[in-house]
DNA sequence: AGCGGAGCCTA
DNA sequence: GTAGGCTCCGCTG
């Protein structure tokens, strides 16, 4: 059964201000209330409720005191060091990821109330953390009262040990004995005892006051005496459980906690054990949350209250109209007219856009606005829908006129599927999972479900709640209407609430703002093209390799079994662990992470020398990659539609900046040796057309060359020729001419290594020279570069100031475990921080220099941008256009950054890919 | 059927 | 030593 924790702030603050001692941090600001209300939140997180809110007073008058003006009256004002604790408090329940409630008008005790019924009514079990009595009256089988303070539980039965009355009766027994500390009349000298005697008598309130006249002696007078007052009395005391909210139990949702806001609270206010406990669980998990805001100085005044308050606007449940009419679908053409920005989303039968047919499209103008017009559910009985095509039609213009600003949840995937429908969507302004994407790549991931979830506290409707999940998925032309409404009107609107959320916190970060608005956002249509362009695979040269691989596959593998006496699962490191260490007693040389003895490359290669096995085992690998990886798989994936295959390309999945493919993923087609790089002797143009590459010469290390501004290496990049060759004649202080094949390679392994962040005992890895010979290079090295050690120190330190480092166009490239206890994680994020700005500025710089040559080609039809591998763009050309394509290419990638060094970029042409290089 | 580990391809 | 995605096995449901 779903749990739903209520906390009582206010409750809580006082109570703990006044039972513990008044603590203060070396600042000398108070802490021991603050200590206790952040002991019990953590208490109260280990019970791991499905919902949960932290509930306090808003500031300003509530109904009480317009009822009765005495009410509260003769309160003391908050002491100041209790008032001092009240905003790190907030701070620290929003850090928590606690949704905060407050609603003006009404008392705490009110919300709880209210939000206790509804949540009985769903079937949740409530617990309500207080230690206020009047909640008692709260209590019923499936509401619970808990002190977390003195670690004790009231149900039913403890109501009544407690009081001598039922729960259903307290609200009478604190009318009776009235309230001192809030000015609430009772009946004078009637104190717990006699109250629960009377109401055990007469039953209820009424009962008491209808036998006033039986109760004798001097108590009867003074109950007489109250008569007039009690019903004011009892309304006082009643708490509301029926206040209108804009937010159910359910939206109550823990968000993801800020951890590194937490740890910077906890360590101002010096809770210990707290941080020890934020320590522990980051390793285990190895992970630490982002923090979301601006980095560096957080001052808790600032974040605390708004940012987690639930906003009503944001986070309220939305109202949704199913559109199968044309009166109903031509009121929202108007509406999409009239809209300053018009947030879609469509439904289809398949995640891959190339395949998928459109099921029905949702609109959001305002949030908690939407609508779902239903265009192809085709399940027995499913009611008459709009005609896809006069909708799509009537939709069209809309869609196509760049003046209308549009806003979509990963939108390329919807102007793909438009696009199958003749649809090329234009003005796209926003999309919410950019946004997010930019303001914090690693902090989250950037689907809906997790956006709404942190960024709004909402859980949204699931795909598999709709349609079910593995074999059993329907596809969501079967979900019936009224379903399928709530769940893709609901996609439009929350990317609408999610966009309002996002866009103000981009907007206020100028850089963020460009790298969003330059780069990202008109990117988009520029991938949507390449997948939807696809690349031409020529099938035939894949299977032959198939079938060749295939068969010296199964000579290895005879060969194999042979020499180890029985047959085993070459691909199976298990079993081939369990050959060659056991059987046939080879000495493992290294060890996986797990601590089994490693059968990986290195591992083989280092003992090749000792048996025949293990280098059948090599080959065979390399071979078996190749084949599985890439020939099968690459004519397998051949759309049989367009001829050609289809990537996609990701926009939000790399921390650094970079897009990633998948779906077959390009960006990893072997090129390294003769075998693999006949694979991409397959990728090739249509007759008459050519494939050209075009790729930047050492962009990361010229960038680093700009970055760091250091002059020997900015000379080496102006001198033109080979930068090893250049970096190796000053590390061993040789003439340029002279440099040994040896030292060029030692050369180039430190160029790259210190891109990556590396270590001298990395280095000597690599070169296999002692860790003595290596730190002496690259001693060398930084002498003659000091610039390079300068800018990796700074590119260190900021890291560790703001949390994050950036590339030349400020993008912010956020590093986890910078703080971690656990030196390998640190040290490991510290090599991130030092590599993020080269891997993510040449990604920035590819990204422009393809929608500058998106532009370019925008009304040719003689050449299309097909493919990206991070620093090489692949297209294809008419034979007739190839020198004014390379020319134009060549200018645009050159000129996408201006840096301290040129931009050298290579260009090859050739039937195929292969041939291009 | 879904998941983690091992292994390996790219820039 | 940075950043990814994909395939396989072998385990768990």
């Amino acid at each position: 059964m779903a749990k739903l924790i209520l906390i009582d702030g206010s409750s809580y603050l006082y109570r703990a201000f006044h039972a513990l001692p008044p603590l203060s941090n070396a600042r000398g600001e108070p802490t021991g209330a603050l200590f206790g209300v952040v002991n019990m939140l953590r208490a109260t997180l280990k019970a791991k409720p499905e919902y949960l809110a932290f509930v306090s007073d808003a500031p300003g008058p509530t109904f009480r005191d317009t009822l009765y003006a005495q009410y509260k009256a003769h309160r003391p004002p908050m002491p100041d060091d209790l008032r001092a604790q009240v905003e790190p408090m907030l701070a620290i329940v929003g850090a928590l990821g606690f949704p905060i409630l407050r609603v003006p008008g009404v008392e705490a005790d009110d919300v709880i109330g209210t939000l206790a019924v509804q949540a009985q009514a769903l079937g949740i079990e409530v617990l309500v953390s207080t230690s206020d009595k009047d909640m008692a009256q709260l209590v019923s089988p499936h509401v619970t009262l808990v002190n977390t303070m003195s670690n004790t539980m009231m149900d039913r039965d403890g109501v009544m040990a407690k009081f001598g009355v039922r729960p259903e009766q307290i609200v009478d027994f604190l009318t009776l004995t009235g309230d001192t500390v809030d000015n609430v009349p009772g009946v004078s000298k009637c104190g717990p005892k006699t109250a629960a005697k009377w109401l055990a008598e007469y039953g209820t309130l009424d009962g008491v006051i209808a036998n006033a006249d039986k109760v004798g002696g001097k108590i009867g007078e003074c109950l007489r005496e109250a008569l007039p007052l009690l019903p004011l009395s009892r309304q006082l005391v009643t708490i509301k459980t029926d206040v209108p909210l804009e937010f159910g139990p359910t939206d109550l949702a823990q968000r993801d906690p800020d951890t590194a806001q937490l740890r910077e609270l906890y360590a101002r206010y010096e809770f210990k054990a707290a941080l020890k406990d934020l320590d522990a669980a980051e390793q285990a998990t190895g992970i630490v949350e982002q923090p979301t805001g601006e980095a560096g100085a957080v001052e808790p005044a600032v974040l605390s209250g708004p940012v987690a308050v639930i906003d009503a606007a944001l986070s309220a449940p939305g109202d949704y109209e199913l559109v199968t009419t044309l009166t109903q679908f031509d009121a929202w053409l108007e509406r999409l007219r009239d809209a300053e920005l018009i947030a879609f989303d469509t439904e289809t039968t398949s995640i891959d856009a190339m395949r998928a047919d459109i099921v029905g499209i949702s609109f959001a103008v305002q949030a908690g606005k939407a609508c779902y017009i239903p265009l192809g559910h085709d399940y027995p009985g499913a009611p008459k829908q709009l005609d896809r095509h006069h909708v799509l039609a009537a939709l069209k213009p809309v869609f196509e006129d760049p003046t209308r600003p549009k806003l979509g949840q990963h939108a390329k995937y919807d102007i793909n599927i438009l696009s199958n429908y003749g649809i090329a969507v234009q003005g796209l302004k926003h999309d919410s999972m950019l946004e997010s994407y930019v303001w914090n790549a690693t902090a989250t991931r950037h689907d809906m479900d997790s956006l709404a979830k942190k960024y709004l506290g909402y859980e949204t409707i699931k795909y598999e709640q709709v349609a079910g999940k593995g074999a059993k998925q329907i596809s969501f032309s079967q979900v019936d209407l009224d379903t399928a409404c709530r769940y893709a009107a609901e996609d439009a609107d929350i990317t609408l609430r999610l966009h309002h959320a996002l866009w103000p916190k981009l907007d206020s970060v100028p850089a963020l703002r460009k790298v969003y608005e330059e780069i990202e956002i008109p990117l988009v249509p520029v991938l949507a093209a390449m997948e939807q362009r696809g690349v031409l695979i020529d099938g035939d040269v894949l299977r032959r390799q198939s079938q060749q691989l295939g068969k010296r596959m199964l000579e290895l593998q005879q060969q194999a079994h042979a020499v180890a006496t029985h047959e085993f699962n070459l691909d199976s490191p298990k079993q081939l662990q369990t050959v060659l260490f056991d059987e046939l007693g080879l000495q493992a040389k290294l060890k996986t992470p797990t601590g089994q003895p490693s059968t990986n490359e290195e591992a083989l290669e280092a003992i090749a020398d000792t048996h025949e096995l293990p280098r059948l085992i090599l080959d065979y690998r390399s071979l078996a990659k190749l084949r599985s990886t890439y020939t099968d798989k690459l004519s397998s994936i051949v759309n049989p539609r367009t001829g050609r295959v289809h990537t996609s390309y990701h926009q939000g999945s790399v921390a650094t900046g970079r897009v990633s493919s998948s779906d077959p993923n390009l960006q990893n087609i072997p090129v390294r040796t003769e075998e693999g790089r006949r694979i991409r002797q397959a990728f090739i143009a249509p007759p008459g057309w050519q494939v050209l590459a075009a790729d930047y010469s050492q962009i990361e290390l010229r960038i680093m060359a700009h970055l760091s501004g250091d002059e020997g290496l900015l000379r080496a990049f102006h001198a033109g020729g080979d930068v090893h060759r250049a970096t190796a004649a000053e590390v061993f202080g040789v003439p340029p001419e002279e440099v040994t094949t040896n030292q060029r390679r030692a050369a180039k392994a430190i160029n790259f290594g210190l891109m990556y962040g590396m270590s001298a005992f990395g280095l000597a890895r690599q070169l296999s020279v002692d860790r003595g010979e290596a730190s002496d290079y690259m001693g060398r090295y930084f002498s003659r570069y000091p610039g390079v050690r300068a800018f990796m120190e700074a590119t260190r330190e900021q890291a560790h100031r703001n949390g994050y480092v950036e590339t030349i166009f400020g993008r912010r490239l956020y590093l986890e475990n910078l703080t971690s206890r656990n030196q390998g994680l640190r040290q490991g994020a510290e090599r991130a921080a030092v590599n993020a700005p080269m891997q993510g500025s040449a990604a920035d710089i590819i990204k422009r220099a393809m929608i500058a040559v998106a532009a370019w080609l925008k009304d040719r039809d003689d050449a299309h941008m097909l493919m990206q591998v991070h620093d090489e763009l692949v297209f294809e050309v008419r034979a007739d256009a190839v020198d004014e394509v390379r020319a134009a290419v060549v200018e645009r990638m050159s000129g996408a950054a201006e840096l301290a060094v040129p931009l050298v970029v290579d260009v090859g042409v050739g039937a195929n890919w292969d041939e291009a290089h």
